[in-house]
DNA sequence: GCCGGAACCGGAGCAGCTGTTCCGCTGTGA
DNA sequence: TCACAGCGGAACAGCTGCTCCGGTTCCGGC
């Protein structure tokens, strides 16, 4: 593949991301093409350019929310405080999912979308895991929670997504600590 | 209004409104109507006579199960064990939401369509302030839990609708049960 | 039994949304 | 300067809710 991308070309790339970035995460993932390439100020022939299909610039986009993911998974998976990085991980998620309308999607959902990460997807499972066994084995979980439960709680949080913007993030917030305290001793 | 209407016209009514209940129950309320005519047997313009609009046709649908909500909901107000009562009224949510895509939605949506039932709405809520009240008396909730907790465990419950059918029903036990612990002293 | 017009029916068609492509023009950069 | 990568927006295909209209069916009166 030649490196004779013209400048323009490299810098309506640009500006086609961070049109869909801001689109993605106010709108969702469901938000039109035409409104990306709106907010870039371009035309559509033009983001399908560097981006022949819809599903490309999602998983784009979404691919750096998801490395993002990825490290704290990890640290929370360097925690030495079990509880800590459970419940942290929960949190985080909540959090994101109130910042980000798009982005859990991508590590829960099963869409053709998410297919693009399974492996993400199998290291996140894995990582949750690590972090819900060391948790029991620290006997800060209530007796019978087992992993399925703890996804069960961030599927829950990540569904709120279609709520109004207005009360959502009040919903997920109250959510996650209802969670927490389910999944706790 | 003239009671001439004719048989025929009645008896299409009553297929219309019988694949309607099947089709929003397996699909979802966001089923296309012509998919409901083909069902029923009959042309969309049929369909559109009986229900001049997509809501109508919903609302109709809906209202009858709404009802059953409102008998459970005045049962749960009779049971004289707090717990039971509140506790009752969850399960059964998580209960009519794998049985039904379609329900739920309207007791606490937002969109247009849930607008109908705005009275319903309300005495959901009243009844279930009670049943919160009620059991916070008793002593049987986890300190500073009150009724936007559990009304968020009921969202989210209901949120998972879009989950693969597959997956759902345990999904939502898991969240049901996780929500109980969560809320329980 | 059958007649006639009001009531009713089906499906083609309209308007508006979506993702995606075509093609003539533009502006970059060697 | 000028070839050609790159551009914008009209257009296509396929979905949706909803409507129009010519043909069909019911049913009260004879």
């Amino acid at each position: 593949m030649p490196q004779k991308q013209r400048a323009d070309a490299r810098s309506n790339r640009e500006r086609v991301l961070a049109a869909a970035r801001e689109t993605f995460a106010a709108a969702g993932l469901e938000a039109p093409m035409r409104e990306v390439a709106r907010r870039a100020g371009i035309g559509v022939a033009t983001l399908y350019r560097h981006f022949p299909t819809r599903a490309d610039l999602v998983t784009t986009v979404l691919a750096e929310r998801v490395e993002a993911c990825g490290v704290q998974m990890r640290r929370a998976l360097d925690d030495p405080d079990p509880w800590r990085a459970l419940s942290g991980t929960v949190l985080e998620f909540a959090d994101r999912q109130v910042r980000d309308q798009a982005l859990n999607e991508a590590l829960l959902g099963s869409g053709e979308v998410s297919a693009a990460f399974g492996a993400e997807r199998r290291e996140h499972a894995q990582a949750l895991n690590v972090l819900v066994a060391r948790a029991r084995a620290a006997g800060v979980l209530r007796a019978g929670v087992d992993v399925d439960d703890v996804r069960a709680g961030l599927l829950a949080i990540a569904s709120l997504r279609r709520l109004p913007a207005r009360t959502s993030a009040q919903v997920i917030g109250r959510l996650a600590d209802l969670v927490l305290a389910g999944i706790r001793v």
